[in-house]
DNA sequence: GATCAAGCTGATGTTTTAAG
DNA sequence: CTTAAAACATCAGCTTGATC
């Protein structure tokens, strides 16, 4: 490993002009908290961890040991620090057996046009776009608009394969009708009609000109100058952004759908999607992963709902394992307070099922949950104390996070490592699932599907062949799809899983050795001082330039 | 090995509070 | 009054574990 570091200064470096002096990314800033000591280096946690809660707290002890204390805004050292961290963590994942290479999601997202045009020819042509009914579409790329919109707005909080359906559905249903349905998808559903509607609102804006809706979309604007215009038109755009801050047009459906999630779809990598997962690994860089605070407002206010219990309740919550003093509540240390609110919480999901399959309706149950109080002040608690923090917390937070992956950005290219943000965010996505998914002891959850293997799974089920698609992609000069797929994974006629279940063929071929993820076994008296090479300064693991 | 209940997951939009 | 930050509420679908 040394000797290729080494060769980076060797002679070859000096015929040509050196324009970026590389930075170093040998060294890993933090050494406890690098994703790279679990995944590559064995090192494991003293005790076996289960929940997310307990992963959360572990990482975080990890981070504020490496840093000395959380850092909760922007400062040079400071962010000098994890820029360095990504850069590491990056160059780490990109040589990991089985990953993605850097155009992983470029890659993607071509082959997914590729198949989306087998299902719908007009996605993949000109031609075939202006042939469509109603003259919805005079160009490929306006059916793509309207497909990769759908995409977008349907994703929130479904997995890929519910997401390619409900696209599906609401693209079909534009072709018909020349709008979207506005109907719900999923947890998020009031968000997702609303999403859909704004479109066929600002569609209409736009008097039906797809193409002229599209440049808006793709048009950068301030935030404050896109909250005016959406308000000259009776539209309010929300999104945690600064003022002054450039957004692009879509971010009138949200900042990840439109700020960053949309455009990646659209084949602009520049804007971050700043998920879930972005949002651990920035939490576990700058020891923020937890709250891990409640103010006295909180607990007051728990206090207070609890106080007005009546005794039946206060006995079948007793009878269940759960007993609270109201008025001792802030002399709890906060191991206490967190685990009693878990099973507040908890209590109440039982009696929400319960009435739900009573037959309540969703809106009923939330009324009665709020006349409660006390499920909200206990979740609200709960998550303060145990949950990690998943979304940035305001614009500012967004602006610092963009700084920070900019400099990792010219760190790696000052290493020979060209890419943008969006493939960072991807290329950081798969070892923080495996990170969490090792430390809680759980299987990596399936939700690694893209967007690909989905459609060729949709593509599969409606009745075309392998060998269709495949010179679809083909024609279309998608990358990276030979061998990608195994036409005998999906049984002679009908696709194995049909309903889109499991990861697909790909997901097999495509990254082997992630198979095995079960192998990793926590030994439990394992800790850092026993892992061989802990005791030594973390490497990230080194490539050559080019 | 089938069935069922409970636990967990994910990502906003809206409201409230604080700061400028 | 405007902007920013923090707090709060949200629920379908999947996995797991218990029980027969």
């Amino acid at each position: 490993m040394q000797a290729v570091v080494d060769g980076v200064d060797d002679g070859s470096r000096s015929v040509a002009p050196r324009r970026l002096r590389p930075v170093g990314i040998k060294r890993v800033p933090m050494k406890r908290a690098f994703a790279g000591a679990y995944l590559d280096q064995g090192r494991r946690p003293r005790r076996k961890l289960k929940t997310v809660s307990e992963v959360s707290r572990y990482l975080l002890q990890q981070s504020l040991l490496d840093l000395g204390g959380p850092l909760n805004g922007p400062s040079p050292e400071g962010d000098e620090k994890i820029a360095k961290m990504m850069a590491a963590e990056v160059a780490a994942a990109l040589v990991r057996p089985g990953s993605n290479s850097v155009h992983w999601y470029s890659d993607a997202i071509e082959r997914a046009i590729a198949i989306a045009s087998v299902l719908h020819p007009e996605i993949g042509s000109d031609a075939a776009a202006r042939a469509v009914p109603e003259g919805r579409f005079r160009t490929a790329d306006e059916a793509r608009i309207v497909f990769f919109a759908a995409t977008a707005i349907t994703s929130q909080n479904v997995v890929v394969r519910d997401n390619i359906r409900y696209a599906l559905e609401q693209y079909r249903h534009f072709l018909r009708h020349g709008c979207f349905l506005p109907k719900g998808y999923g947890a998020k559903a009031a968000s997702v009609r609303g999403n859909l509607d704004r479109f066929n609102q600002m569609l209409a804006i736009f008097d039906g000109d797809v193409a002229a809706l599209g440049g808006f979309l793709d048009t950068e604007f301030t935030m404050k100058e896109l909250r005016e215009a959406g308000k000259r038109n009776g539209i309010v755009i929300g999104g945690k952004e600064l003022a002054d801050e450039a957004v692009y047009g879509s971010m009138v459906f949200g900042p990840k759908i439109g700020g960053g999630f949309y455009q990646n779809l659209r084949g602009n990598l520049k804007p971050l999607t700043v998920d879930l997962w972005f949002s651990r690994t920035w939490g576990r860089y700058t020891g923020t992963l937890l709250r891990g605070e409640v103010t006295v407002k909180q607990v007051d206010r728990l206090a207070g709902a609890l106080r007005g219990l009546s005794e039946a309740v206060v006995d079948r919550m007793r009878e269940d394992g759960i007993e609270f003093e109201p008025d001792a509540l802030s002399a709890l240390d906060p191991a206490e307070l967190l685990d009693l609110c878990r099973n507040l919480a908890r209590f109440w999901e039982r009696m929400r099922k319960a009435m739900a399959r009573e037959g309540e309706t969703n809106d009923n149950l939330s009324a009665y949950k709020s006349k409660l109080e006390w499920p909200g002040a206990a979740e609200a608690i709960k998550q303060a104390l145990g949950d990690p923090v998943d979304v940035p917390s305001s614009g500012g937070t967004r602006k610092w996070m963009r700084s920070v992956v900019e400099r990792a950005l010219g760190i790696l290219e000052s290493n020979g490592i060209a890419m943008n943000a969006a493939e960072l965010q991807a290329t950081l996505w798969f070892p923080e699932k495996d990170l969490w998914g090792l430390l809680s002891n759980r299987p990596v959850l399936d939700r690694t599907d893209s967007y690909d293997d989905a459609l060729y799974a949709v593509a599969r089920r409606e009745g075309h062949a392998h060998e269709a698609i495949e010179d679809r992609l083909l024609a279309m000069g998608a990358h990276g799809f030979v061998g990608r797929w195994d036409p005998e994974a999906f049984g002679p006629g009908e696709p194995r899983s049909a309903e889109g279940d499991g990861a697909g063929p790909a997901a097999a071929l495509e990254r082997p050795e992630r198979e095995g993820s079960d192998e990793y076994v926590i030994d439990p008296d394992a800790d850092l001082d026993d892992v061989p090479g802990m005791q030594e300064p973390a490497s990230a693991p080194s490539f050559s330039p080019h």
